[in-house]
DNA sequence: TTGTAAGCGTTATCAA
DNA sequence: TTGATAACGCTTACAA
């Protein structure tokens, strides 16, 4: 009995036998070498159509040193990441650049209880460089890795060491500044702001922003109450608000997701917006636009940040040198809410 | 000057070289052989721990012809894709399912431009199975794929060769017919629905159950605009049905995405539901709890659908085997708009 | 420009 | 139970 002939996938050593060249003739073919002549170049492509070859990954990888892969680190909690249309969109850059490339994504979780074994796998060559999403205070670990593997932040990293890492982020501060100014022009004087997590440089910075806007206004600062990005979290931060100050007038909630949360409070309790209030927020996703009514905020390029992502990780990795941080640009969208 | 120590990751034989042992009884030790001494045991296991050594992926798979990681391909429309709360969530099952084993996941896009280098690649043994998600009639070659490795559909694909496929759906028949009986039940007549694309199982049988629904109350089924799930598209929908139709009192959206979208046409319509009409939908996702009035709508285990997707994948790759089809159950939770 | 041959770091077969 | 030793499929000096 003849061995199976399709009992299992060509090898680059049947491609030189069909071309009549020899391996490493075939191995330059693929990796493009520009030292093949156009005959044996059309040979090899021949018999690589021919048996439908596809080199196998695993034995480039051995052989190269190089795994054509990146990893792709998300936090542990999965639920809050993936409900999240910021992240979702950011990923989307990612996996739709990444496809144009022969790079692999490999999606991570970290586990927080196991961040050990997250590292070792991101250190021990599995993978040429790694995308870090929403990491928090904790972080620190990871601007450790850039030691070992280029990584790239999306969104500043908090730990002191971050300041020489790579990343992608926007201007924060000055984008919660600008729209929170949207409320002080409208004459609201009891702004509250219902801000992010306190262990996220998104948080803080959005805090920032909308303190600096109503100290230049001379309007008190009192009134912060901090949520998860979450529409619960945004709730609960709504009614703690109104139960210390039921004379508020502005709110600025610092993800659209904590607004709509914040929304539906007001609703309950019978505050028009914007008649009663003005609401103004960040990220023009869907929770932003499809709201009753919907609203004024903040948007931020969200695909094109996962797309400049990879971009300056694969320069990394290639060797070349990229800027630290890159800011991509935000603007405000003015809708029926302030 | 001697070789620099840590220029590389710590390979087996300097673990074995350490301990005392041969290759061999090394790789027996990180395959959890049960046939190694305790003493070798535990010296390997210093060892490792000392070196801080972690397997080389690449050459275990080559060697081994295992490559332990599974291919996640999603369509080409990758906006709508994380657009969608949906998939969002069946992501985070099979995502977190599969970090608590040692399967590594691949996202795959789907060029539909050039499949075949996506079928090429699955096929050539890159990975040792593959999750196909939100495919539409196209997925017939994803079905031939089933032939060469292990796949998994998350709901049922449109293929005639389909039929044989591995999948995880819920009746969405049934489920849409229940759904829709509520507004038969509270007293509407003149019932509309929006239904999902006709290239997609969902959409197909999602309209066949509101179908059912209204034939078995004896009210005409005329009344159907398509959509393609997004709240554009709802939008658009809701648009026409109103124009042919401005007396309709009900309306099934086939996704609450297309709901929401709904839900703004009529609203600058000033239709009011549930006062005027009733609206109910599928999906208890955010779109669906949040608007105004919060949507009744069939809730589907989401995240337990996508675990359960790499659970058969799993066994089918362990030579176990596995009902073709899963059924997940659903329920109706009955909220303010009918 | 092409071919030869030596790895890459594991697993797997077979004897011992 | 352990250890040689031969693959696994490719890349990459080096030689021709």
């Amino acid at each position: 009995m003849s061995p199976d002939p399709q009992s299992s996938a060509p090898t680059l050593e049947m491609v030189a036998a069909a071309a009549g060249v020899s391996r490493s003739t075939v191995s330059r073919v693929i990796n493009d070498s520009p030292k093949v002549t156009p005959e044996a170049l059309a040979a090899v492509r021949k018999a690589i159509d021919e048996l439908g070859y596809v080199p196998n990954r695993a034995a480039r990888i051995l052989a190269s040193r190089r795994t054509q892969s990146i990893a792709l680190v998300i936090p542990e909690n999965t639920a809050k990441f993936f409900a999240d249309p910021y992240f979702a969109t950011v990923v989307q850059g990612i996996a739709m650049y990444l496809s144009d490339t022969d790079y692999t994504l490999s999606l991570l979780i970290a586990s927080e209880s196991d961040g050990e074994k997250t590292r070792r796998y991101l250190q021990s060559g599995n993978v040429d460089g790694a995308l870090i999403l929403s990491h928090h205070s904790d972080d620190r670990s990871y601007v450790q890795l850039a030691k070992s593997i280029p990584v790239v932040f999306g969104g500043r990293p908090m730990s002191q060491e971050g300041s020489h890492a790579y990343y992608i982020d926007v201007d924060n501060v000055e984008a919660a500044r600008s729209v929170t100014q949207k409320l002080i022009e409208r004459g609201r004087r009891r702004i509250a702001t219902i801000a992010g997590p306190s262990d996220m440089s998104a948080g803080l910075d959005r805090l920032q922003g909308w303190r600096q806007a109503l100290d230049a206004a001379g309007i008190p600062t009192d009134l912060v109450e901090h949520g998860d990005f979450s529409p619960a979290g945004g709730e609960a931060a709504m009614r703690r608000l109104l139960d210390r100050e039921p004379e508020l007038d502005g709110v600025f909630a610092a993800s659209s997701l904590m607004a709509s949360g914040a929304l539906n409070v007001l609703r309950s309790r019978g505050k028009a917006v914007p008649h009663h209030l003005g609401l103004v927020t960040f990220d023009n996703d869907y929770a932003a636009q499809s709201s009753s009514p919907p609203l004024t905020t903040v948007e931020q390029p969200t695909v094109e940040q996962g797309r400049r992502m990879v971009d300056v990780l694969l320069h990394l990795i290639d060797g070349g040198n990229a800027s630290t941080v890159t800011m991509m640009p935000t603007r405000v969208i003015e809708r029926g809410s302030e």
